[in-house]
RNA sequence: CUGCCCGUAGCUCAGCUGGAUAGAGCAAUGGUUUUCUAAACCAUUGGUCGGGGGUUCGAGUCCCUCCGGGCAGGCCA
């Protein structure tokens, strides 16, 4: 089942094929078939004919009048022109753009849906928080902006699996747990001391409780702070995942798995495996590193290490894998675990990051293209940081979880939705800034109101329609029981946007950019409600005007809700 | 010093792999309801797309350079 903008393109392509036979083939990728801004440009415009003069030394006009004569086979076009300096301006026939209308409620999940994945597998790594306490703010925007990647991508045909990397084997977990003790500890009246860079966040208040719940006084009298890391450590890794998951629970997530490093490293030989291949490659050897650049270290002093060959590669240094105590490096480990991804037939790799940790992501993806001998496969996403206002000032930082503004106290006061939709407004490398009394408005402040509205609006005309004795038509109605006059600009307004619908999907896909989505669900609300403020929908004495608006407004209801849905925001009947 | 991100209307931001006269919301002003949800709609006002070069049929978009802001820069996390 092609869709019209499909078959459209399809025809396209072949026009240009059949009358130029001599340009390249991946010039056609260079077309571009649009919804022009402009309604007077037609229902769709394309730069084909711009696109080609060059190549062919003709000007676009006669490479435009060659492809009008062959676009003039095309039964869903009612006209094409040419304007400008060599658009192809298209209107499609009302009898096309109506039984699209039909396809689309037909089966509006599969509208849209793509095969760009077919052979493929995708992971979405994402969140991936140390197990350390409870979550902020700007993890929220990675869990919001992770899972949409999900649901775009599994929208395009992809197979895609959740994953969260629990790093549950570094040095910060031991200084969690030392912190976790000192609290213990102070439970029962001694003093505890909370390391030095450790976790002075009350809520180990609470997890120091659970385990003397637990345990009682066991660990009173061990101060091995090796026995402790060891025999404490699940403990703690644990509790501070409850905490994270509970958020992420609210935000209608769930993960296909919590991929633990410890038991990586303890169950496996990934690092090993994959340092080996590496290594036979040529790309691993043993050196030292020049001192790191613009900051000052005393006593500085080099010492032999095992090296990645990001030089190899372009970077302008290379990269320890194991540090001088012999322990995997954070790169060392990002590589084993990435290994580890391609060893489970992963290969489609998107790792949402913060801006601030960006950096570290280059040498990884030239390891992994080193691995895999494709740089196609892994995709870091960046996003920017987020900042949290109330009435324009800063909100206060919660003490008790360790001064961050704590997720879970935003989607208390906001809601899921709305924060949702809110982080997925904009795009990823905008620095967000969030207005917590904005988010609670019920107007265009609050975008995701105004897009659910327009959907509750749907969804109240068609029980009106119901009332009326006016119910739905069946998906595919007989052209003869419509109206074609029905579709007027501002119903056409529309019924565009809901026919560049698997377009947008597949950009959006490709470029990793679910921010278009909400972008989209907004514009589409917008041309809704502007067709319902300009005519009234429901009129018995029209039935087949009546029966044609309701087709269209089935089929947009539709669209909206799998768009929204995308973004993982819900499409509420009434508000 | 180096790398990455950003700079678009007074404010917050869109702008689809370069396309036609740069768009929304908020704010300001004026309208729209005996009609299906006015949480809406319509109109008006508001722009050197940070500055300057370059590439070409065509640049907010690509390249160079400068300015300004943010984030990074150990074998840390």
């Amino acid at each position: 089942m092609m869709t019209l903008f499909a078959t459209l393109t399809a025809q396209l392509h072949h026009a240009v094929q059949q009358l130029f036979p001599q340009v390249e083939k991946n010039l056609l990728q260079a077309i571009a078939l649009e919804a022009p801004r402009d309604a007077t440009h037609g229902d769709l415009a394309t730069n084909a004919a711009m696109v080609f003069a060059k190549p062919l030394g003709t000007s676009p006009r006669a490479v435009a009048e060659q492809l009008l004569a062959a676009l003039a086979q095309q039964p869903a076009l009612a006209k094409a022109e040419i304007a400008g300096p060599g658009f192809i301006n298209l209107t499609l026939q009302p009898a096309a753009v109506l039984a699209e209308l039909g396809q689309i409620r037909a089966d509006p999940a599969a509208y849209g849906r793509l095969a760009l994945g077919a052979g493929r597998q995708a992971m979405v790594e994402f969140v991936s928080i140390n197990p350390t306490g409870p979550i902020h703010v700007g993890h929220g925007r990675n869990a919001v902006f992770g899972e949409a990647i999900a649901r775009l991508l599994h929208k395009a045909g992809y197979p895609v699996h959740r994953e969260y990397l629990v790093n549950d084997a570094g040095n910060q977990i031991r200084v969690l747990v030392l912190s976790l003790y000192a609290r213990y500890r102070e439970l029962f009246g001694e003093s505890g001391e909370i390391p030095a860079d450790g976790y002075g966040g009350e809520y180990l208040i609470e997890i120091a409780k659970q385990l003397q719940a637990r345990d009682g006084a066991k660990w009173l009298a061990l101060r091995d702070e090796d026995t402790l890391v060891a025999e404490l450590r699940e403990f703690a890794v644990n509790a501070c995942l409850e905490l994270i998951k509970a958020d992420i629970t609210t935000l209608g997530i769930a993960f296909d798995r919590y991929f633990s490093e410890h038991a990586m490293h303890t169950q496996t030989q990934r690092m090993a495996e994959a340092v080996g291949l590496l290594r036979a490659k040529g790309l691993v050897y043993e050196g030292t590193l020049p001192p790191p650049k613009g900051k000052d270290i005393a006593n500085y002093t080099p010492v032999e290490l095992t090296l990645f060959k990001a030089t190899a590669f372009g970077l302008p240094e290379d990269q320890a894998i194991y540090n001088r105590r012999g322990a995997p490096t954070y790169f060392g480990q990002d590589i084993a675990y990435h290994y580890d991804k391609l060893q489970r037939g992963f290969d489609l790799l998107v790792t949402v990051i913060g801006i601030d940790q960006a950096g570290a992501f280059k040498p990884l993806a030239k390891a992994i293209e080193a691995l895999t001998g494709r740089a196609d496969i892994y995709h870091p996403v960046a996003y920017e940081m987020v900042k949290v206002l109330r009435h324009g000032e800063p909100v206060k930082l919660s003490k008790r979880a360790g001064n961050i503004v704590l997720l879970s106290d935003v989607l208390a006061e906001v809601g899921a939705d709305s924060f949702r939709f809110a982080m997925l407004g904009v795009k990823p490398t905008t620095p967000l800034v969030f207005d917590l009394a904005k988010a609670v408005e019920k107007n265009m402040e609050n975008p995701v109101f105004y897009a659910q509205y327009a959907h509750a609006r749907l969804a109240s005309v068609a029980r009106q329609a119901m009332q009326l004795g006016l119910p739905l038509p069946p998906t595919q109605p007989a052209f003869g029981d419509l109206d074609p006059a029905a579709l007027t600009p501002a119903a056409l307004a529309v019924a565009r946007l809901l026919l560049i619908y698997p377009a947008l999907i597949e950009q959006a896909a490709r470029a990793l950019e679910p921010h278009r989505l909400a972008t989209y669900a907004t514009q589409l609300a917008t041309a809704v409600h502007g067709w319902y403020a300009a005519e009234k929908w429901l009129d018995e004495a029209a039935p087949a005007a009546t029966t044609t608006r309701l087709q269209l407004a089935a089929a947009a209801k539709a669209i909206l809700a799998d768009s929204l849905g995308l973004c993982g925001v819900s499409a509420p009947e009434s508000m």
